[in-house]
DNA sequence: CGGTTCGGTGCGCTAAAGAG
DNA sequence: CTCTTTAGCGCACCGAACCG
C-alpha cells in the first residue's frame, strides 16, 4: 500500500517531493525498504551524505526515495533509538523509585514507633518526677543489652548456635526495629540516586551506624561481596575464617579473626574474634550478622587475643532483601565498642573515635556494593536537573 | 435476538517540517 | 545536526444501525 503511494507520488509528481507533500500524501516505506535502511543503520547509524547517495545507487529498492527523505529517515531512526533507550532507563529509575519509596515507608514506620515509644517514656519520666522517691534510673528503653560470651559457649556448637540466634535477633532489631535510636546523618538526604539513608546513634552502648540503600545486585552477590571485608574496608588488614559449620536451618556459622590497622604505630591493632552467622529468613531475606566473641574467652586463641583485642563488635551485619524488578535493598548496621579503657590514657582519644569508624565502615560498605553493581550493569545515573530534553518529551508523551 | 456492517474515536507509529 | 512538533495512516475498539 505504502509502496503504491510512494509509486503514485513518483508517477504523479516526478522527483518534486515538495509538490508531493503539498498534495497531502503520506509515504510509508515498504517493509523491504525499511529492512534495507535498517541494515545500513545497524552498521552506521549516522551515514554521511556521500554514503546515503551511494546507498540509493546500490540499492534499487530505495531508488524512488529522495536523498532528503533518506536523511530524514536516519534522523528519525536515531531519535527512535534514543527514545527507546530512555524508556528503558526510565523504567529502571521507576523501579528504583518504587523500591526507595518502600524503603522510606518502612523508615517512616520505624520512626513513628520510635516517636510513640519516646512519648511513652516521656510520660513515664514525668510521672516519676512527681513521686517523692523518684528513681532516676532506667527509663525502660528497649536498647539492646549485649552479654559477653564465654569460651565455654564458643567451644561447643550448640553454644555457638545459641549465640548466633541471639546475634540474629539483636541485629534484626537494630536493622529494622527500634532497638537503637537512630539519628539521620546531616547532609545525607535519601533519594534514588543517592547512596542511601544513613543514621548513627550513641545512645546505646558503643556507637552504631546504620545505612540502607538500593543496589542493582542479587542478594547472594551482595552478601559475598560484603563478607570480603578487606576488599571494601581499607582499615581491615586481614580476615580469616578459623572454623565453619552448618546450622540446622541451612545457615552457616563461622568463627572469624579480623585484624584492623592500628590508629598509630604506637597503638595496638584493633582486632576482633567474631562469630558470623549467615542465614535466610522466612520471608526470603538474606542475613549476614556478626558479633565479637568477647568476655573471658575472647575466641579460640584467647591468650594471644587478650593482649591485642581492643574493640568489640556488637551485633552488626547486613540484611539483604530482593527487590521487585531486580536488585536488592540492603540494610547495613555497624555497632562497635572500641575499648578505650583498656589502652594507655595517652592513646585513648584514638580509641574514642568509634563513631568515625562505624560511619566509615557503613558508608564504605554501601558505596562498595553500589560500585560493584554499576560496574556489573554499566548503569548510568543522571543527577538532579541533568535529564536530557528527550527524557522530558518522552515523559510528556507518556503522560498524555 | 444474534450477527454483521459502518462510522467515530483514541492511540501508536513515523515521515516530515521547523526551530535553534 | 538535534530536538520538538505536526500530521497522515493503520489499527483496535465501541456503539449504533441494519438485516435475516
Amino acid at each position: 500500500m505504502a509502496m503504491a503511494v510512494a509509486q503514485h507520488r513518483e508517477s504523479s509528481s516526478g522527483s518534486n517531493i515538495n509538490k508531493h507533500l503539498d498534495n497531502g500524501k503520506y509515504v510509508r516505506y515498504t517493509a523491504e525498504q525499511v529492512e534495507a535502511l535498517e541494515r545500513v543503520y545497524a552498521e552506521c547509524p549516522k551515514p554521511s551524505s556521500l554514503r546515503r547517495q551511494q546507498l540509493i545507487k546500490e540499492c534499487p529498492i530505495l531508488s524512488n526515495i529522495e536523498p532528503k527523505q533518506i536523511k530524514v529517515w536516519f534522523q528519525n531512526r536515531r531519535c527512535r533509538d534514543k527514545q527507546k533507550t530512555e524508556a528503558s532507563r526510565l523504567q529502571t529509575v521507576n523501579r528504583k523509585l518504587n523500591a526507595m519509596n518502600k524503603l522510606l515507608m518502612e523508615e517512616n514506620d520505624r520512626l513513628q514507633k520510635q516517636v510513640s515509644q519516646l512519648v511513652n517514656e516521656n510520660g513515664y519520666m514525668k510521672q516519676q518526677l512527681h513521686t517523692v522517691n523518684a528513681s532516676t534510673n532506667d527509663a525502660s528503653c528497649d536498647s539492646v543489652v549485649t552479654t559477653p560470651h564465654s569460651l565455654k559457649d564458643v567451644n561447643n556448637p550448640a553454644g555457638l548456635l545459641s549465640i548466633a540466634e541471639g546475634t540474629l535477633k539483636e541485629f534484626l532489631s537494630k536493622a529494622t526495629g527500634t532497638a537503637v535510636d537512630w539519628v539521620q546523618m546531616p547532609g545525607m538526604k535519601p533519594g534514588p540516586d543517592s547512596v542511601g539513608i544513613f543514621a548513627i546513634s550513641q545512645s546505646c552502648s558503643g556507637v552504631a551506624a546504620r545505612a540502607c540503600g538500593l543496589v542493582s545486585l542479587e542478594p547472594t552477590k551482595i552478601a559475598e561481596t560484603l563478607k570480603d571485608r578487606p576488599s571494601w574496608f581499607r582499615d581491615c588488614r586481614n580476615i580469616e575464617v578459623f572454623t565453619m559449620f552448618r546450622a540446622g536451618n541451612g545457615g552457616t556459622i563461622e568463627l572469624i579473626y579480623t585484624q584492623m590497622f592500628a590508629p598509630t604505630t604506637l597503638a595496638p591493632a584493633r582486632d576482633f574474634w567474631t562469630l558470623r552467622y549467615t542465614t535466610t529468613l522466612e520471608n526470603g531475606s538474606l542475613v549476614v550478622c556478626e558479633r565479637s566473641l568477647s568476655g573471658s574467652g575472647a575466641g579460640p586463641n584467647a591468650a594471644a587475643a587478650a593482649q591485642f583485642v581492643r574493640a568489640e563488635m556488637l551485633p552488626s551485619g547486613y540484611l539483604i532483601r530482593s527487590c521487585e524488578g531486580g536488585g536488592s535493598i540492603v540494610h547495613i548496621v555497624d555497632h562497635l565498642n572500641l575499648e578505650a579503657w583498656s589502652v594507655p590514657e595517652v592513646l585513648r582519644p584514638l580509641y574514642e573515635s568509634s563513631k568515625v569508624v562505624a560511619q566509615k565502615m557503613t558508608i564504605a560498605a554501601l558505596r562498595y556494593v553500589r560500585q560493584i553493581a554499576q560496574e556489573t550493569s554499566g548503569e548510568v545515573v543522571y543527577g538532579p536537573g541533568r535529564q536530557p530534553a528527550v527524557l522530558r518529551t518522552f515523559s510528556q508523551r507518556l503522560s498524555r
